[in-house]
RNA sequence: GGGUCAGUAGCUCAGUUGGAUAGAGCAACGCCCUUCUAAGGCGUGGGUCGGGGGUUCGAAUCCCUCCUGGCUCACCA
């Protein structure tokens, strides 16, 4: 397509004898149409060519070559050269592209480069609550849109399934476990167990060294300790897994972290040849002070035994080796910044090569509070994932009963539509920023939510329907017929979904994305009431009709990217 | 206390990397369905962009400082 920044970024270079990259940067979208579509902010120039922002203009517009085709207008207002687009062109290439490429968007691609993704990773053995939700929906999101622009992706969802807690667990097994049926809800009776051993543990110091101990016969190897451990993990994953199949969500990897367990040796191994490890207090430790963190990295506490920070370390050359990443990402609260700046410190001493220590990236994001506070799973302060996707879906199921009772697949709907709402929630903000939970927002399906979405697509799908699905082909429809401000509107807003997904991945934020699904679906819902689609002027139909099919199809795309289905019904 | 992140309308948030008159949604109030789905559209009210300095043609955005809140600061993950 027509890059139109570009190329009127060249001509002003050319015109200015600037570098094109410097003007290209300061080239932007007025907010206001009327001033047209791209802006060149001549201030920026003033300094450097020691002339008035005018002059400036006026020099530039009357030097510059540019295709009259592409570039129909220059204006100079208050300081701006402001450029007005052939939107005939654009509106052209667009949706002809629309047409021909069955994944829209993909024509940036053109790369070999492979990434890691390490998201969700729950505990095993512990109920999968909201806090967990996010790091799967942004991990999803990403994972999708990587694999989508033509990266190699690996999913990972590093299990924790290694620590003290297991010796406790068995422990507690020991003891109850003739108490419990853990077939029936494995998660709530191991959750059960967990609470009522650690509080044991409090009272009777004994019991808590039985514990312990197990971890260490688990670590051996031990046949009892390694079986528990393993019926735990496969109850907690099928639990998992069916929140899941609810969520879309799918990874290529589940090697958590007792998978590196047997790999940390080596590990050691390389950084006390490196001589990078001190002994303190009885740890081996990694003394990050030079490059300006004050807390050292233990990789070796003092009974022994490893921290999760050496399996992290293991689990960097594991994936370095056997991925060869370019980019290995992980998406975790923000609780654990400092953990992932050292161990990214830590992993410069590996003697990897500085493509896979430059290529990690943390993704923090912010806390899920209640409105009672801060969630714990020891207090039972907490809303599981799967109670809040069938509220959910049981509010998406009565509102279908009130609007449309006489729809078919009401279960199918409601569930495409309950989860959609949710995913999108999590989705629509900046990462970073905390949320508080609130059901009631979460369970309204107006205004800027993944339902409006949805619905926004389901009207276009039913304006199709009414023509029979019969699209009118791109060569046969009349573009001049679009270039009302409704209908510029949409394929402008079409024309940057490349440029969209790109600033997904350049800054790992989802949210972009969610907040551009909402802007086109209002840009569609405006053209849809504004105008009449189907109506008695056949070649005006026509255009509409296939604007209309374009709309939806990038908003289908769109959506599925971040993992919310489209009901083509609602 | 150190580090770090955040603070924009009553509430939840955008703000294209320093640009033109700071925008949405929710909530409130009004209007629009014999018409392609009203889970929609339109309108009204609502702002010291946490405070104060500074940098410059120009600051919600960059720097300094203070205030408020979150997270974190050695053997949990």
């Amino acid at each position: 397509m027509t890059d139109f920044k570009s190329e009127i970024a060249s001509a002003i270079a050319i015109a200015t004898k600037i570098e094109k990259s410097e003007i290209y940067g300061y080239i932007e979208v007025p907010k206001d149409i009327n001033n047209g579509d791209y802006a060149f902010p001549c201030f920026k120039l003033a300094k450097a060519l020691k002339k008035a922002p005018q002059t400036i203009a006026e020099d530039i517009k009357n030097n510059i070559t540019i295709d009259n085709n592409k570039i129909l207008k220059i204006d100079i207002v208050s300081g701006y050269l402001n450029f007005y687009i052939n939107k005939k062109i654009m509106a052209e290439e667009v949706l002809e592209r629309i047409e021909n490429k069955e994944d829209f968007g993909k024509a940036l691609a053109q790369n070999n480069k492979n990434i890691v993704i390490d998201y969700s990773s729950p505990n095993i053995a512990k109920p999968f609550h909201i806090g967990h939700l996010k790091t799967t929906v942004i991990g999803g999101a990403l994972y999708n849109i990587y694999k989508y622009l033509g990266y190699n992706v690996t999913g990972v969802n590093h299990l924790g399934d290694y620590g003290t807690q297991f010796g406790k667990l068995i422990e507690g097994y020991k003891l109850w476990g003739n108490e419990y049926d853990l077939e029936e809800n494995p998660i709530d009776k191991l959750a059960e167990i967990y609470k009522r051993i650690n509080e044991l543990c409090k009272e009777d110091e004994n019991v808590l060294n039985n514990c312990r101990e197990n971890f260490k016969l688990l670590e051996q190897g031990d046949e009892y300790c390694t079986r528990l451990w393993q019926e735990f993990k496969d109850l907690s994953i099928k639990e998992f897994q069916k929140i899941y199949d609810l969520l879309g969500t799918k990874f290529d990897s589940w090697n958590g972290e007792a998978f590196y367990a047997d790999k940390t040796d080596e590990v050691i191994k390389i950084l006390k040849d490196k001589g990078v490890l001190k002994e303190s207090e009885g740890a081996i430790i990694v003394d990050l002070s030079d490059v300006g963190i004050e807390t050292p990295c233990i990789v070796c506490k003092s009974n022994g035994s490893t921290i999760y920070a050496t399996r992290d370390l293991a689990a960097i050359l594991y994936r370095a080796r056997t991925y060869d990443y370019d980019k290995c990402i992980y998406v975790t609260s923000y609780e654990q910044n400092l953990h992932f700046k050292q161990i990214f410190e830590v992993a410069k001493f590996l003697g990897l090569d500085e493509k896979y220590t430059k290529g990690l990236e943390h993704v923090p994001y912010g806390f899920v509070r209640l409105s009672t506070g801060k969630m714990s799973t020891r207090l039972g302060n907490f809303v599981k994932v799967e109670d809040l996707l069938n509220d959910a879906i049981s509010e998406a199921k009565r509102i279908i009963e009130e609007k449309n009772p006489d729809l078919d697949n009401k279960e199918e709907t409601a569930k495409k539509v309950g989860i959609g709402a949710v995913i999108f929630n999590d989705l629509a903000t900046s990462r970073i920023k905390d949320e508080v939970f609130d059901i009631k927002a979460m369970l309204n399906f107006q205004g800027e939510t993944g339902p409006y979405i949805q619905y926004t697509y389901v009207r276009t799908n039913s304006v199709l329907e009414k023509v029979n699905n019969n699209k009118p082909k791109f060569k046969d429809i009349d573009i001049e017929l679009l270039q009302d401000d409704y209908s510029i509107n949409i394929i402008k807003l079409i024309y940057n979904f490349e440029d969209i997904l790109n600033q997904v991945i350049d800054k790992s934020e989802p949210s972009i994305l969610a907040r551009y699904l909402i802007d086109l679906s209002k840009a569609f819902s405006l053209f849809y009431s504004e105008n009449k689609i189907i109506c008695d002027d056949k070649n005006l139909q026509e255009a509409r009709v296939y604007l209309t099919y374009a709309t939806g199809k990038v908003l289908k795309n769109g959506a599925k990217l971040l993992g919310i289905e489209m009901p083509e019904k609602m």
